[in-house]
DNA sequence: ATGGATGCAAAGCGTTTGCATACAG
DNA sequence: CTGTATGCAAACGCTTTGCATCCAT
């Protein structure tokens, strides 16, 4: 892809909502744009948090004011698809579930995850991206994309501990 | 850590056999190295190749020459405290199963990951330890490990494609 | 001796799937 | 209309666990 084709895509990624960009995505798969489908997006788009299926089933499953319920097969039938349709992708694993975000207008970036809070905390840095390009070069490699994890305890529980935090330690 | 405390602990790695490296971490929990225990690890670091659970499970779940059997339950009991120990860590998830790998006596590394194939390659880089080192350190992260898959498609997959590969495309 | 470890089978749990029914295009 | 999609519940596949028995220390 060339310069130009990433400032199109670029440009396209910031105009064009999450629903256009899936309705779009299905359109060529001759697949539909359901009001499931549809409800699914605009939850998980509503704010841009991590979350998991099951966080999105519980929110979904029961019966709901504005958009409709939605099975918990539609959930993660889904999920996937905003995944292949590039919206979404998977960035670790947290308590043997994986834990999506938003893919889609939104920069690169990774995680660091405290072992203790199992809190996810992103961090952005270019320098990562160059390196790995670079790396994988070297090595014939035809990168797409990366998941990094950086593991270890964040800020926040390597303090000295409060009343707080020997609460939560004592759980 | 200090310098002189890296060289002892890399020392140690070489020197120490990990039965041995296992027994000690067993030891200072009161556990014990039962004959199970030490079969499985020998199976394990008999060679340096990636593995999942059911690869040894199904190893040492049927009668063997030398050690005896073990059973599904203690393999994926002893991988965990393997990993506890410091033994061997998950690298990735591969057909929903965890890939652990040699994380004792086997320099830090990271992995591509073929798309095609499924192909786990190890390329070693210390410029990314040397980035995430300083910006954990910039949000104030204590890092104490990462895991980090590359993903894309790899030289020989990369390829134009042979009668071979067309065969693997289309299965 | 005796508290930890094993094996077996059953349970757990997130995720997937078969099938009858209900829609989007 | 017609091929897709949904919901439900059952099936799946990896992993964990309760319990009686066994064994390393």
């Amino acid at each position: 892809m060339n310069d130009s084709a990433v400032k199109d895509l670029e440009r396209h990624e910031v105009t064009v909502s999450p629903v256009e960009k899936f309705r779009e995505y299905l359109g060529t798969r001759g697949k539909r744009l359901t009001q499931e489908r549809e409800t699914i997006v605009r939850e998980i788009f509503a704010e841009h948090e991590h979350f998991d299926s099951d966080q999105i089933v519980s929110r979904l499953t029961q019966p709901r004011r504005d958009g409709g319920r939605v099975s918990r097969a539609t959930v993660y039938r889904t999920l996937s698809q905003l995944e292949e349709a590039g919206l979404i992708r998977k960035v670790a694993r947290s308590n043997d579930r994986e834990v999506y975000e938003h893919d889609y207008g939104y920069p690169q970036h990774d995680h660091f995850i405290c072992e203790k809070c199992q809190e996810l905390v992103e961090f952005r840095n270019d320098e990562i991206s160059a390196v790995l390009e670079r790396v994988a070069a070297e090595h014939g490699f035809r990168m797409s994309g990366h998941r990094l994890e950086v593991h270890g305890i964040c800020s926040a529980c390597a303090k000295p501990p409060t009343r707080r935090h020997r609460k939560l330690d004592m759980i």
